[in-house]
DNA sequence: ATAATACTTGGTAAATTGACCAAATGTTCA
DNA sequence: TGAACATTTGGTCAATTTACCAAGTATTAT
């Protein structure tokens, strides 16, 4: 059916469908974070966090950084931001 | 937890996030088209090309026009394609 | 080496999604 | 009115998603 390229847009857009995971992009956006800083700013189980971000890695929208005991995760590309705005303006005009 | 227009963003993503469902934006985005246009396209029982539309349309990105025994759909903003090639320009990039 | 901290991975259960079929609704046309 | 076509809605089932817990891996510090 359909071409294969609707599939893997649509596994982008599936990777940005959690609130978590939107909230995870906001914050790395503003600088560089840990899975313990980000697990504890969401309050959830770390191991869920954990699973976010590896779905993020695996998506291109974020890379890891280990540095010592900690992997720190940073925007790939903050080019994302400005999808974000656009969709954030389009929420904001209906209701 | 977590701002709840996290989760409307979220929803709205979630909504953009299935091949068929972008093949349709894609397609009335061409041109108006009813439901049985789009079911014979896709080649899915129609009841799901309907179920399809009515989340795009709750989302807000689509609307419907009944003309005599056709529902005919559009996109609601056009702007939506922006946010397409956007995506569709970092899907590019990487592998 | 051992303990402690940080993270990932595997398993499980509940919730959601997506496809089909069948039935209900609405519109046109004879 | 009744038949035919177009669409929606409800039900069911399989697949996927997401959360937690527990166990495993890796690094640092004692």
């Amino acid at each position: 059916m359909i071409n294969p390229k609707y599939k893997k847009r649509a596994k982008f857009y599936k990777a940005l469908a959690h609130p978590t995971r939107l909230f995870i992009i906001d914050q790395i956006a503003q600088q560089e974070k840990c899975v313990c800083e980000l697990t504890e700013m969401v309050g959830v189980d770390i191991s869920t966090i954990s699973k976010h971000l590896s779905l993020l890695k695996n998506e291109g929208i974020v890379v890891e950084d280990k540095r010592g005991k900690n992997v720190y995760y940073t925007l790939k590309c903050p080019c994302i931001l400005t999808l974000f705005d656009c969709v954030k303006d389009s929420l904001k005009e209906d209701g």
